[in-house]
DNA sequence: GTTCTTGCCGAAACCGGTTTCGGACGGAAT
DNA sequence: ATTCCGTCCGAAACCGGTTTCGGCAAGAAC
């Protein structure tokens, strides 16, 4: 009997083009025309026209994975999904992956795409990922202010780029949306409105977007010459349910706000409930201005006012920065933000009440429920 | 000078544990190794066991690549995702890459993602990751009634499984929800709240799906002894717009209906502004029953009653059998289906008018406006 | 006319695996 | 004591690329 393996196989497979087949329609060696292809300065500029054409015409390929061994890179780029945090870009995760794998592919790069639950199982996807090779490096969506993976790869010398920024950039590269600016412009406009009393719920402190964006905030505060509350300031709504917590606690502070700036959409729409709840319409006896153009904010009543992100953008250029970086370009250079658009939807605008008649009328209600 | 390529490259990346590594320590050598490891019969089994313990020990984990040049697999399954098609599937994409991902990296294999617009791109994309073996097998979300997909992997012998059926399906295999078995029940239910005129909204009938949930419909119909008028069938609509105009169709007919099946969401969703604004609420006076589960859904006032579709549990399920078809499994073995989940939203109730009372309050809303 | 460069390519090793082939060894049959 | 046959492993080829090394030929320097 033969000698066998116990899973029995598939065969066949269309038979490729091989750098071997190339060379031999050109009386070439392997080596040779391997070296023509990938630009070394032993091949004269007439055999690597040469080649190239053969190439192109015999529309050879070369096997990334056969390259992988000897070079140690397969041009693929590493994307690991975090499921367990309550996460506002889910949504537009088709969006973003479509951008990256456009700008991938169009430099005939792959992506290879991880999820994890956790921290602990993070590092050891992308520790996998690395050593198998299946990724040259990884975009980091989602970043925390003081990020385990950042550290991971420094260690392990892996390329990445963030999608957001951290604490301790030093040899980072990142693409960004000025979330901070955002914030600011929000202030900006609720203060032309007329609002005065301007409260700010934020997101998850562990996040560098929060930072960020309370910066943001704050600077828009001062520009607009108003002082900041500390009253007026919540922190960790990500969900709507936490957003619906907050309004309650911000609208039965003695001083409530006629206005709210958000920094999560998904918490934003947490407002409606409980404003109207207590007989407040939404965009005129409280406004609200948000921030990730999550899709059902247009389905609240009224449209949530929303600074929306360019998802796909913001794919194609994480990936163009990986492939450069992973290229050898130094991470600092690598640097690029955005900036969010404002996506005007009915949540805001000027105040039909006072302060002092917010809290008056959340009074009453309370009283009669 | 030395001869060198014109992109510098980086070097490094900790040295991994090879087969030659594991064979040294063994005094084996390394085909051996691989042998022993791979199941082949002319291992003895002592030296088998000895060959799996030290691997292990060592931490010894094949590279994917390297097998793949020799074996022409590489341990990746492929899904190329569709960009360009209202598809109310994209809201669970995360939960779906999480299903996939964690049955796939469950038994070592990885994930390679793609998007394409449009059909041609879809070919070529799915010709090259193929290919270059960047994927061993295809997972096909949202099948076509006739699809090309499944043709040219077909051509290739390529394996696939779908997410979804198709008309043809001789040699496939797939994961389906049994969106037949959620229409009929949609009928049901609403026949034992007391409605006989019940109208149908499909979606776009390239897709298998359409075919199917009308199916389940009628037979819903039939069950009910109820007879299905084709004035109250209506097809083609997957946006929130196009539910928006089927819903004015309807109810400008002669005998509106006093609830709506939608075969998608999104459609559904459309429903509610024509419906409110002739003076109908939903759930009392129009009950509408849909199918997906997208998250808007809960955002509606009052929230839409929907079948919600496990999306990582497809993942998972179709992740598996496509491993399992790659390794040589009949296809026509690998089929499996579940139900989707009945969320009740209040969307639907026993009707406060009979189709007349509605026809003529649509009628009165249309005059006075 | 040598010798020294320099430009350019072939040859071969190498990457980390898989697979084929053949032979050493031991026990059973003759 | 041969012969024969399995069992089990080593050796080497192979997969499709990359990279090192060495050498040949032509032109420059002497």
């Amino acid at each position: 009997m033969q000698n066998t393996p116990i899973h029995n196989d598939r065969i066949v497979r269309r038979p490729r083009v091989t750098i071997s087949d190339v060379a031999g329609a050109l009386g070439l060696t392997k080596g040779t025309v391997s070296r023509a292809l990938n630009g070394y300065s032993d091949i004269s500029d007439g055999t690597r026209q040469r080649v190239r054409r053969q190439a192109e015409a015999m529309g050879y390929r070369p096997l990334a994975q056969a390259q992988a061994i000897r070079t140690g890179r397969s041009r693929a780029l590493g994307l690991v999904i975090q499921t367990d945090v309550a996460d506002n870009q889910r949504p537009f995760l088709s969006e973003f992956l479509a951008g990256v794998t456009s700008a991938a592919s169009y430099e005939n790069w792959t992506l290879t795409v991880a999820t994890s639950r956790g921290g602990e199982e993070m590092t050891d996807t992308l520790t996998r990922l690395a050593e198998e090779r299946k990724a040259d490096g990884f975009i980091l969506p989602r970043t925390f202010y003081e990020d385990a993976r950042v550290d991971l790869l420094r260690k392990m010398d892996v390329p990445f780029v963030l999608f957001g920024r951290v604490k301790n950039p030093a040899g980072c590269a990142w693409f960004d949306i000025l979330g901070e600016e955002a914030m600011r412009q929000a202030v900006h406009r609720l203060y032309e409105h007329g609002h005065r009393q301007i409260a700010f719920v934020n997101g998850g402190m562990e996040f560098t977007y929060s930072h960020l964006r309370a910066d943001g905030f704050h600077r828009g505060m001062a520009e607009c010459g108003l002082a900041v509350d500390p009253q007026l300031l919540l922190e960790n709504a990500t969900t709507a349910e936490a957003g619906a917590q907050a309004t309650r606690i911000l609208l039965d502070r003695s001083n409530p706000p006629t206005a709210i700036v958000f920094a999560v959409d998904m918490a934003a729409l947490g407002a409606y409930e409980p404003a109207t709840a207590l007989g407040l319409r939404i965009g005129k006896d409280l406004s609200l201005i948000s921030y990730d153009g999550v899709p059902e904010g247009a389905w609240a009543q009224p449209p949530l006012t929303t600074f929306k992100v360019d998802s796909h953008q913001a794919g194609q250029r994480l990936a163009n920065l990986l492939i450069r970086r992973v290229r050898g370009a130094d991470p600092e250079t690598l640097r690029e933000t955005a900036l969010a658009e404002l996506k005007s939807g009915g949540s805001e605008g000027p105040p039909f009440l006072t302060s002092a008649q917010v809290a008056s009328r959340v009074k009453t209600k309370q009283l009669t429920d």
